[in-house]
DNA sequence: TAGTTTTGTTATGTCATACATAATACATCA
DNA sequence: TGATGTATTATGTATGACATAACAAAACTA
């Protein structure tokens, strides 16, 4: 008895008024189907229309500014943006913040995306970004001497080849990523380098992509990154 | 001359004080290495401290917020959250406002990482796992009766995969792009459906997790995917 | 008349103040 | 003691004022 009359309180409104607007205004830019560049009401017109004070409606638009939905012009008012969705995003990429398990994820995600796009890759590789890649490979440190690994050097050539899919928002991805990938290689988050056995180097991968298959690719690619594989595997056992 | 001094103003920083301050939260919660859940300073206390108005100050939190770095409560003040990243991300991922170029890469993304997945899935796999695919594919409609095929079908399936590899960031990931893969099929960007070659079927993707390789696995996945990698390439070649 | 400068208008940016509201701690009373 | 009311505190909302940038129209000069 009790308990039904207090399961119909469960649906108070737990929102700000903010939140109410903000709503309001992300359901105005779907329904209406705005285009990029469209202008939104002006503040003031905003107030009238929906009956809160401005404070509230900058709030709400102050949201949409953030998430990159809109854009501010004084006297222009607000006109839609095409959001950069990472972009956003990297702001919160702090990876002081994130946990260590989402900090794992992520490492993964990078694992996952660099073996599948060996279908891309070959699909829109040019002679030029072979030379380039071959440039980059010759100025390589000798992997004797890269006990820990160079990571810039990694950078540069994993980066090309993101380059290379022309997919400009994987290479976003991959350019919001890089805090994470620069922490976790200096946090203890990962084993200990076990040995440097890179059954495929940088090099054998170029040749790869001069000569061979996405298959061989995909298969060498996994071999190169088989390091990091084995120290993420590693580490979570010792977590599970 | 004048040029010169012309020069000398354009360092002006164009940034608004709302700007400042958010670099300047931003760069507290990094450099002092603040955990989740700690406290930061009252907004009158950041009034005093940065010598600019409480409006300034709640902008610059509010953005933080909408960020997902911090969640304020009433009396309590504003304490470090840890972000989820794509959740907020998921808010600008509007169909309708994003261009086509974006949406057409993100559908890429999707192939990438349901090819680089192979191995994970299979590293994480289990028998219920494979016994619960098993069921989806049970109930597939025919591939001769869904000329267009089925959506949410597909979605069960895939999804499942992306649970399979146990990473939550992958799965939330792919959530959030849902709504955009229904968008980019339900629209024209697609070249429309070429005959439903699929030379491999779900049923004969879980036969290979059953008994097969990751190699195996990421080969038959990019055959599986072939009509979506056909269409991408056709109606990428038609736009350049 | 053409081109430049000035002025005015408009919409966002910033400030200040007051009050509302929720959460917590503290005091009060049965 | 323990439930209940009350004060305090920090965020939430409202309002009014002024600053500033962008643009447009008017005014002015050559």
């Amino acid at each position: 008895m009790v308990d039904n009359i207090i399961n119909n309180f469960t649906t108070v409104d737990n929102s700000s008024l903010v939140d109410k607007v903000e709503a309001n205004l992300v359901e105005l830019l779907q329904n209406r189907k705005l285009k990029v560049g469209d202008v939104i009401p002006k503040e003031i017109e905003l107030v009238e229309t929906l009956g809160v004070s401005r404070t509230v409606i900058r709030e709400a638009l102050a949201r949409l500014r953030t998430m990159g939905l809109i854009e501010s012009k004084k006297k222009k008012g607000s006109v839609i943006t095409s959001p950069d969705i990472f972009g956003i995003m990297s702001k919160s990429m702090n990876p002081h913040i994130l946990d260590q398990e989402t900090l794992k994820e992520i490492f993964e995600i990078r694992l996952v995306l660099e073996i599948g796009m060996a279908d891309f890759i070959f699909q829109k590789i040019t002679k030029e970004d072979i030379n380039e890649l071959k440039e980059i490979v010759k100025n390589e440190p000798l992997s004797s001497e890269s006990h820990l690994f160079n990571i810039d050097h990694e950078i540069k050539f994993h980066g090309k080849l993101y380059e290379i899919t022309g997919n400009k928002t994987m290479k976003t991805f991959q350019r919001m990523l890089l805090p994470i990938f620069d922490y976790v290689h200096n946090s203890g988050l990962l084993q200990k380098q076990l040995e440097q056995k890179k059954f495929v180097s940088h090099k054998g991968l170029v040749d790869i992509l001069e000569n061979g298959s996405p298959e061989l690719f995909r298969n060498a690619m996994r071999n190169h990154l088989e390091n990091h594989f084995a120290r993420l595997i590693m580490s979570a056992e010792n977590v599970g």
